[in-house]
DNA sequence: CTGAAAGCGCTAACAT
DNA sequence: ATGTTAGCGCTTTCAG
């Protein structure tokens, strides 16, 4: 059985005995119809399964396709998963859909996506930069009237709107609450590649905290991973120094799981940690972590509000929003710092 | 400054100075075309930041688009993440698009979501079914050759591929490890509505589990929860019990998450625990939490592939594919149960 | 190698 | 209240 062609409008159309435009209005609820053709129609498209083909009537009425591009670097990460739910609930009232796809990080990936997007004529555009990656090429869309945001880091080659946590703040504060409980010698588990933004800033946090509190910049303490395997392996790597860090910052949630995983594995809860991005288990953990969390939910809201306020014909200046993340004390950090 | 029509195929070759055909010959490797008619064709399409409309493309093509829909419960679950991720991964080198978007496990948004995609002519459909909804109005669709897969639970009204865990073995070897460390007052915090097919499963192998061991099932012992904040509560109300279970079972990562928060606060470590479905700091707690693992990685492949195959024209009958679970024992299963 | 005409499924604009 | 015509942006078909 070869795969028999959906039914169109027309064959809805003939089945009735209406016009093709008859059977648009009805079911667009557009112009007047009779009861009793609204009820044939409707049965006949019941009848025969017919599912309006969106693409027809997007590309005769003109206007963009009524679904939101979003670019992750990884669908797994449950931060970009929470980022991603807030986009949807939010821009689900206007009747738009989310397109969801991952980047890997890489350029290219993101360019490949983006272009399908685009190619696609998406409403909304948003996009966490791969690091590398260029978006001159989005400058025409946007002056075209698509809304282009940034999410979670800056873009590089065009100026729209950014939506980002106070990483350097946050850092700053949650080395801060480490260096308030006695510790000098502070690790920095940081991800990878070096050039991510939210690395430079968190690491920007960290040296400023040091900084106020006199402790010089120890290149040493300071080590990198891209996943949980690696942050395991480098804060094994960091407590095998001379003189080893007596408090550890985790850049970010996978690292986070990493030096946790870390210091259970050879039971050394005499380390303070802080870790920057909130995970599920933390308050269960003992001693239960320290973490400056970051708002995912309000992050994908002002996403998504500032596009849909585009949308709506703002053409003010392209903004950066900073949604502040938070400190939550549960202990980890209050670990004592051994007395000099 | 209004928003400006994006440029078509006609002004590209309005600009170059040839018809439209050449120009779609070109950029779509169709027919042979002059070194340097590719070449100025290539020039105009950078230049105008022309961007072919696969709308239109596609409707004019007939075939049905490249994307790939998934309907999940929820994009913030990790779980779906994970499963998102590997069915992308797998579709990736297809030239596949994932779309995904989530039903709220609401029956009727459940129903607008999947209309959406097949209104945009996805190649593949795959769902996650919400409680309540009823497939019968796929069937056209797959009739029609679109491959249509149920994943992590069995749809309803429509005979086609399933992709499920080992739910009941799962539980069951889940809560078997229990009772063999002698607990005979096993709790259940299954997750709600109790129609839901992995609640029924996991619960049918916890009851296969006791009738093994000839313990008594125990009504009082079954509760219910829908988020962490009511496995916290459930799990407090179980512990309150005249005659308290000394090992609970959870039924999902959510579950689990609550019941191991409210162990941690009221600092109850004697209670035995499993967990189905891996978090990510299971490791890290104290004691480590066994628990019985989902492959979501295998679980997105094996939709994936399938969907492939049935798209290469597979038209072999409805299979379900069940992939396995796999106990990892940490430690959380062997609190010792207390003397009788 | 290139172009002109027709048409995919749908709706805007005008009929009637 | 309904039908007709034209055309969205693209590709197929058939001619050169």
């Amino acid at each position: 059985m070869a795969a028999n062609r959906r039914p169109t409008l027309t064959d809805v159309a003939r089945e009735v005995g209406v016009s093709a435009k008859t059977v648009s209005r009805v079911l667009n609820e557009d112009g007047p119809a009779s009861a009793q053709t609204r009820e044939q129609v409707l049965a006949a498209v019941a009848r025969l399964g017919f599912q309006p083909n969106l693409m027809a009537r997007n590309i005769r009425v003109g206007g963009p396709d009524t679904t939101v591009g979003l670019v992750v670097p990884d669908l797994g990460n449950p931060f970009f998963g929470a980022v991603a739910r807030s986009i949807e609930d939010t821009v689900r009232d206007r009747g738009l859909t989310l397109l969801m796809g991952s980047s890997a990080d890489d350029p290219e990936r993101e360019r490949a996506l983006t272009d399908k997007f685009l190619a696609r004529r998406v409403s909304i555009l948003i996009v966490v930069p791969s690091v590398g990656a260029d978006h001159a090429h989005l400058k025409s869309h946007r002056t075209a009237g698509l809304p282009v945001i940034f999410l979670d880091r800056p873009g590089v080659g065009l100026a729209t709107d950014s939506i980002v946590s106070s990483n350097r703040a946050g850092a700053h504060d949650g080395v801060a609450h480490l260096v308030a409980h006695g510790h000098r010698r502070l690790g920095f588990v940081g991800d990878l590649p070096l050039k991510l933004y939210t690395r430079r800033e968190r690491l920007a946090g960290y040296r400023s905290a040091l900084q106020e509190a006199d402790i010089p910049y120890d290149r040493s303490l300071v080590v990198n991973a891209h996943d949980q395997r690696d942050a395991e392996a480098a804060t094994a790597q960091l407590l095998r120094l001379p003189d080893p860090p007596t408090a550890l910052f985790a850049g970010n949630n996978i690292v986070a799981m990493g030096i946790v995983a870390e210091l259970a594995r050879s039971k050394r809860k005499d380390v303070a940690v802080v870790a920057f991005d909130d995970l599920s288990l933390a308050e269960a953990l003992e001693p239960a972590l320290t973490v400056v969390a970051q708002d995912a939910e309000e992050l994908g809201r002002a996403a998504a509000t500032t596009a849909l306020t585009r949308l709506d014909g703002d053409r003010t200046r392209a903004r950066t929003i900073t949604v502040s993340t938070r400190l939550i004390v549960r202990g980890s950090g209050e670990q004592a710092a051994p007395k000099a």
